[in-house]
DNA sequence: CGACTTCGTAAACCCCCTTTCCTAACCCCT
DNA sequence: AGGGGTTAGGAAAGGGGGTTTACGAAGTCG
């Protein structure tokens, strides 16, 4: 609520490695039309970043006549970054370096009975020293790790307020998992971390307003408005799977009937497939990864009863979007997640015509839809970013504290 | 998007004279306690405001055994504001003195026939006349004149882009209204009207997020995040009348079947009561507000069938508010507009109750729902404060290129 | 009447961004 | 090879904002 001068330094140095990374090589010119800020501003934060070995000057480009011009990249070496995503039947981990490529990955299966906080720790724990040893990085280049718990949680804190998977209540989780990680932690949910995920890398980049739809076993909204995440009083915003769709419309979990989730999460769309036809070959009863998988695929030869179930469940899923786009009127509306990765063109094509019928022409007119353009796992990159800005705030911090004890202001009395 | 050191000023700004208006008469100190800037900062805003005679100092107050306090008070004569509220029927138009409060209004009627742009104009051009004279102020004195109007509204060019209910389209409205209105003119739309109307005086006072939801013939939800209005990309955010409450439900003006609006909308609210009870004494088949304002009545005394419809009603409006809860997240959702005052707290118990069932726990428990406490048109409130804050803008910028040709820095050399 | 208290302004300082000035580095042309 | 011409980038000055500190102003109390 309290806006400083400092949090417009802090929103310029995002944006000037922001950037960095979707640009590299470039050059502190191309930064500041690509910025908007001025020369003299961009070549600090540049100087700031260089000094943090987050990036490092890579050569010269000439110039049209003058002086050629200095280029920066991102130091892909200077650092690690960890990102993990923790869901209801399994946990993901990432390691990237500071360009953001995955260079190491371990997954592990959860079994429906461990739904204790140490279970889950420990998992996570034996992931994140995995991945270190199969990148071979050393600990002290680790810069953090980002963690994505569905549910509630409180970023400040590190505590899960509320999992309904696993019935969490006010589960101290970044207590518990800094007992076996020495990296510094960031936690936050798999919804807000999409988001930010597009918001550095994604379709959302250099956008003001964007609503991201995540479509996986859940399904929720992470909303970017002003340029930054949106995360409410509470910090619960986002929760647009339990919007209500069809009035006594199919029960869900969350006690009420007709939530969004129930016809666009997985679990929905199966059930889409199953009132058109049952005995389909495509169905994978006990799994939601198989029967979408078998979908997208049967989609791509023209069978026409997945076409059918894409075509409702993308009406469905329409249905929401143009009541977003009508309420917040977004610049761009993208569909995260692994449901919306599989199901791909095909679900896109029918969601943008389902939306034209039903939005108001004038917000349509300036809402683009598009799939998100993260070829990874967005959770985990989301988290990972977590971890970036985290260390850039903290490296900053100790920055500030140091150079400030001067040194041209002792000079002139000698 | 870009945000500036200034912004942080135009908000505190805002701030500080938000807070004089609704403490008035109140201390420096007290400012600084409730605005959590310095004693410094505030005494700088504070002086702005008393050198534009917005303010005046009042007498002082005892502290406890040293210097007295100095009061500051909005001063009511200081000028004059005129707030537009332009709706499909009738054109309000209200004159407020500093302090808010009205000291003159003028209703003009528009006949059916009448949606020609220079029709609407002459109407709104004699009844700020009318106001002008009724109060007797000198035109000199009057700082601007907001002109709220329903649809799409771009603020910066002035112009209506398209207005449902007459069929407008990109009409140049500032500058039709600039030939009969001397004054410095605002133009925005009836949903951020009420929003800014609660934000400067209402229920999302000092709130981060509000939403304001607008029950009127139509309804929206004016959108507060992040202490600002929130506007969309083009301008057309909170279009949430249109919102599909159920699938396949009763058509809405706008083509699409089952609207929010069509069921909580005064002519939704007639369509719930026809339904029960098609011959009911309430039901005045031309007059939406006699009829709400009979069911209203009829509730008062506990008749059976207006309970229902209210009950129904609430039901219909809970659900939306529930989603809305769901997904922003905000501290405070204010009911708003003429059907909600009218009413009232039968309308908020239900609803209340309603929502309770609907949303989640989590972003429940931080939501506080209310009825709006402005007690006249916050339409005409809403459009006198854009007035409000257009004028202290323009005159900040007078005041910064006045200012600026400095005194005390061609001194030292002589 | 002086000591104590509290208010409020003025000045100094820190942060942030931009503008301006100047030097560095390269090209081309003579 | 040595000057213009041109562009890059750093350093300093300047303007906007907010806070801290120092001090005079204006009361109360003993």
């Amino acid at each position: 609520m309290k806006r400083t001068s400092r949090d417009i330094r802090t929103a310029n140095r995002y944006e000037v490695l922001r950037q960095i990374i979707a640009r590299s090589p470039t050059s502190r010119q191309e930064l500041a039309a690509a910025t908007g800020l001025s020369l003299a501003t961009v070549a600090t934060l540049v100087g700031e970043l260089l000094d943090l070995r987050m990036i490092t000057e890579v050569g010269f480009e000439d110039s049209a006549g003058g002086r050629p011009r200095g280029l920066v990249a991102v130091n892909a070496s200077g650092g690690a970054l960890i990102g993990v995503d923790i869901a209801e039947t399994y946990v993901h981990v990432e390691l990237f370096d500071l360009a953001l490529n995955v260079l190491a990955r371990a997954e592990e299966d959860m079994r429906p009975g461990e739904s204790r906080p140490e279970q889950v720790v420990s998992h996570v724990a034996a992931a994140a020293g995995s991945v270190v040893a199969q990148a071979g990085v050393e600990g002290a280049r680790v810069l953090g790790v980002g963690v994505s718990v569905p549910g509630q949680v409180d970023r400040d804190t590190g505590v899960s307020e509320y999992a309904p998977n696993w019935d969490w209540h006010d589960v101290p989780l970044l207590d518990l998992l800094s007992e076996h990680i020495a990296y510094p932690l960031y936690l936050d949910n798999p919804l807000r971390a999409c988001a930010v995920a597009e918001l550095w890398f994604g379709a959302a980049r250099g956008r003001g307003d964007a609503v991201v739809v995540n479509l996986g076993t859940g399904v929720g909204a992470g909303l970017v408005l002003g340029g930054g995440l949106h995360r409410g009083v509470s910090n619960s915003a986002g929760e647009w799977g339990h919007t209500t769709l069809v009035l006594d419309g199919r029960l869900c979990h969350c006690g009420n009937h007709g939530c969004v989730e129930t016809y666009v999460g997985a679990p929905g769309i199966m059930q889409n497939l199953r009132e058109l036809s049952p005995q389909s070959a495509l169905l994978h009863p006990e799994d939601q990864t198989a029967t979408v998988d078998a979908l997208a695929r049967a989609v791509a030869v023209h069978d026409p009863v997945a076409v059918k179930v894409v075509r409702d469940t993308a009406r469905y899923l329409a249905a929401g979007i143009a009541d977003l786009v009508n309420l917040l009127n977004p610049e761009v509306v993208v569909l995260s997640s692994w449901v919306a990765a599989r199901l791909g063109e095909p679900l896109l094509n029918e969601v943008r015509e389902a939306v034209a019928r039903h939005a108001l022409r004038r917000p349509l007119a300036s809402t683009e839809i598009v799939l998100s353009p993260i070829p990874t796992d967005p959770v985990c990159l989301g988290a990972a970013t977590f971890a970036l800005e985290g260390a850039l705030q903290s490296v900053v911090q100790r920055n500030g504290q140091r150079a400030t004890p001067a040194r041209s202001r002792t000079a002139p009395p000698a």
